[in-house]
DNA sequence: TGGCGGGTCATTTTT
DNA sequence: TGACCCGCCA
């Protein structure tokens, strides 16, 4: 097979060049995977041992497709490539050389959720605030420091940053840090920035390893170049420093995780530190059409950051891009249905060629309920995974403390369940006295009787054996009989099969199969090691739905998901919803340039997903966090250039759910300046500021109603309003906190002094609308 | 000790 | 709107 005839001549030179450090920057569409692709296949085909290949993805999803389009060219020597997510050839490594930075080489990788539970509990212990020391923001400080591989120590140490967690009043933010990191050292635990972290450490403080690694990668590969970030840069450096066969694959303009540690200048400076540098550009998008290329172009010329390229698209010009305005996130949701099942009906296409996409996973709600109702088959990607369901998790958490005791977390979530008897008041004595006596967790469970006398104390013991005994198991048995075992001996089996209710028939389902699973793991002939050791290790890092895809492959679906998770695919049919302002741009990318510029790129990504064409819907109103929200038209579609849309904002004929809104726009209408109802409807203000409107004087009044007294809807009330209530009177709103229905007002009545009210319980009628921004 | 109910809270993206 | 946490009660 002449695999090179199939390649233009930018793709096909970006293939042959084998050696000496390069960078092939892909445009989207332009046919990046099959350049890597072929690339490695080269390689084979020149004769280099797969064994000597590195290969480095972001996820498990372009790592399995890589391996299988390599595999179609090369057949099976592709297995023996070292390719896969740079966190799953890491943990490979860190196994093999644990003993080095003295961890154990059946150490547990912590997920998200084990480490926030772990950050939880240090904070608890530490008797510190969760509001202040919001469990979410620890954890991302600590993550984004390992990223930066500033340690605890180095943490503790930098002026610079002491001064910034001070001033935001954290100051024990390092103590924190170092606490998690020695809870999961004593676990024999790793996190997912460890994975890189002590991968790091490994090459920095013992050169033999990294020597090792250096001389054995002698072509090093790294794909979506543009996401990594500082940890996962120095150690394909250091990799890459003997042979200096890197080829780094990526996209400035998609660069879409630095608010995961990924540093877009990564990619942009790559020449700095290989000045001997090539540089592959590959320009043609063969993707989709012209319209929507130049479309995308158009929107990232507003970035300032890039490198230099022109990515031009020979196919067809297409139509143009449609812009949707609907009344509410419902009648988007209705409005992106109907098209669809037009289109299919009209086009004759399949719902397979269909994707909706959103910025936030909150958003394919009212998208599914209309779906659903026109009986359009859809699938959600993203989302739970069938790793993070709860009572998978708990029977993995056997396994995982069967094979690693010291598992703190694993400990914790299982000690008592099935309910055995171990109260929060015994884990806490354990818990502390692991503490003081600086042991892990485990240990202190095997000498209970120390600690905690009785039922409890005979509980834990008990507990201690059936581990223990569980444990006996792993060196002769394989997986599938030790994990039977585990599941029925520890009673979680038992006590899921005594819930009859519809979720725990669901749980009880669950847990068969991941038990099928880990029986075809036990019977697989080509995996040498079949211990439930290994298949945890195998499971470690398998997020997301690689599972269920195996599963429903090849229904006729619509595809539902987030933009990140869209990165890679592609549909003939795209639509982007919720095209709107403080949601996609989210506000929280609002404060600096830099986030809206990614958010950008988020958007270009979108854009470029769609091969024939592409749809952008936005809401004037949304429920938002369960209340009623005003929308404004996103920036983003003024910025692409007018003469690839096809605008179709004019307003609709009313929907039906749409009389529910009337009374509120006429509220709005009536107040000042919002009077002549322009072209556009923009109902989105500024936050109100927390200084207050100075109140009006107001007619004295008794706590006697006024005559004919109605209560107008809370939806209308705004700051700075005079009001009436039933009870206290004539007052002025002073401030309005949360949101509909649940929103908050603190009102200055002109007699009974000021109050806070809950808007749907409080009647207040409006007397005279003050509204400062209008 | 465990279950239930109400209050509170956050909601971006993922290995 | 839903997830989660806490406190109260059995």
């Amino acid at each position: 097979m002449n695999y090179l005839e199939l390649l233009n001549p930018s793709q096909r030179s970006a293939v042959e060049s084998t050696e000496g450090p390069m960078m092939i920057v892909a445009g989207a569409g332009s046919g990046k995977t099959r350049v890597i692709t072929y690339r490695i296949a080269h390689l084979l085909q020149k004769g280099v041992d797969a064994f000597r290949i590195l290969a480095l993805t972001f996820t498990n999803k372009a790592a399995k497709e890589m391996r299988e389009r390599v595999t179609s060219v090369t057949g099976d020597e592709a297995r023996n490539l070292w390719m896969g997510t740079f966190h799953s050839i890491f943990a490979r490594i860190l196994r093999s050389e644990a003993e080095l930075i003295g961890y154990p080489a059946n150490f547990t990788i912590y997920d998200t959720d084990d480490s926030k539970s772990l950050i939880k509990a240090i904070l608890k212990e530490l008797m510190l605030d969760d509001k202040l020391y919001n469990p979410n923001f620890v954890y991302s400080r600590i993550s984004s420091a390992k990223n930066n591989l500033i340690s605890a120590k180095e943490y503790m140490e930098s002026s610079q940053i002491q001064a910034d967690d001070i001033s935001s009043g954290r100051e024990r933010m390092g103590e924190i840090y170092q606490t998690y990191v020695k809870r999961c050292y004593k676990a024999g635990a790793m996190d997912f920035d460890d994975l890189l972290f002590k991968t790091n450490v490994l090459f920095r403080d013992h050169p033999e390893a990294l020597h090792k690694y250096q001389h054995k990668f002698r072509y090093i590969m790294v794909d979506e170049y543009q996401d990594t970030n500082f940890s996962q840069y120095l150690i394909v450096k250091r990799l890459a420093a003997v042979h200096q066969n890197i080829c780094v694959v990526g996209d400035d303009a998609q660069s879409i995780y630095a608010f995961r540690g990924a540093n877009i200048q990564n990619i942009l400076n790559f020449e700095k530190d290989y000045p001997d540098l090539k540089v592959f550009k590959l320009e043609q998008n063969y993707r989709s059409t012209k319209n929507i290329v130049n479309a995308a172009n158009s929107i990232i010329a507003n970035n300032r950051d890039q490198l230099e390229k022109v990515i031009f698209s020979e196919n067809e010009a297409g139509e143009k891009i449609k812009v949707i305005r609907t009344h509410s996130d419902n009648e988007e949701g209705k409005t992106v249905a109907a098209s669809i099942m037009a289109e299919q009906a009209s086009r004759g296409m399949n719902y397979n060629d269909f994707a909706i996409l959103y910025r936030t996973n909150a958003q394919s709600r009212a998208m599914e309920e209309a779906l659903r109702k026109l009986n359009i088959p859809y699938k959600i990607y993203g989302g739970l995974s069938f790793y993070q369901r709860k009572e998978i998790r708990d029977l993995i958490s056997y396994f995982r403390l069967t094979v690693n005791h010291n598992d703190e977390q694993a400990l914790k979530r299982i000690i008592n369940y099935p309910v055995r008897g171990i109260g929060k008041t015994s884990m806490d004595k354990l818990v502390l006295a692991a503490d003081e006596q600086d042991k892990s967790l485990w240990e202190v469970v095997e000498n209970s009787k120390q600690y905690i006398g009785g039922r409890s104390g005979e509980a834990i013991q008990n507990f201690a054996i059936m581990i223990k005994s569980f444990a006996a198991m792993l060196k002769n048995q394989h997986a599938y009989e030790v994990a039977h075992h585990i599941a029925s001996q520890s009673g979680l089996l038992k006590d899921l099969y005594n819930d009859k209710s519809i979720e725990g028939l669901s749980r009880y389902e669950n847990i068969q199969e991941l038990l099928n699973g880990i029986k075809e793991f036990s019977e697989r002939e080509d995996i040498e090691d079949k211990s439930l050791t290994q298949y945890l290790q195998d499971i470690a890092l398998l997020t997301g739905d690689d599972k269920v895809e195996e599963k429903e492959g090849d229904s006729d679906t619509v595809s539902l998901m987030t933009i990140h998770a869209a990165k890679g695919l592609e549909f003939p049919h795209v639509y982007v919803v919720g095209m709107e302002e403080n949601l996609f741009p989210s506000q929280l990318s609002l404060n600096s340039r830099t986030d809206l510029e990614e958010e950008r790129r988020l958007f270009y990504v979108a854009a470029t997903r769609a091969e024939k064409k592409l749809t952008l819907t936005y809401a004037t109103t949304r429920y938002r966090w369960g209340s009623l929200i005003h929308c404004e038209q996103s920036r983003f579609i003024d910025e692409v250039d007018p003469k690839y849309l096809e605008l179709d904002i004019g307003s609709p004929a009313a929907a039906p759910d749409n009389t529910f809104f009337d009374d509120e726009r006429k509220a709005w209408n009536n107040s000042p300046g919002s009077a002549g109802a322009g072209e556009r409807l923009s109902f989105s203000r500024p936050k109100p500021k927390a200084n207050n409107t100075p109140a009006k004087p107001v007619p004295a009044t008794k706590h006697v109603p006024t005559a004919n007294f109605t209560a107008d809807d809370p939806a209308a009330i705004r700051e700075g309003m005079e009001v009436e209530h039933e009870k206290f009177g004539f007052g002025t709103i002073v401030k309005l906190e949360g949101r509909l229905p649940d929103s908050k007002a603190t009102v200055l009545f002109k007699d009974a002094g000021q109050k806070q009210l809950l808007l749907k319980f409080a009647k207040l009628r409006i007397v005279k609308n003050n509204d400062p921004i209008l």
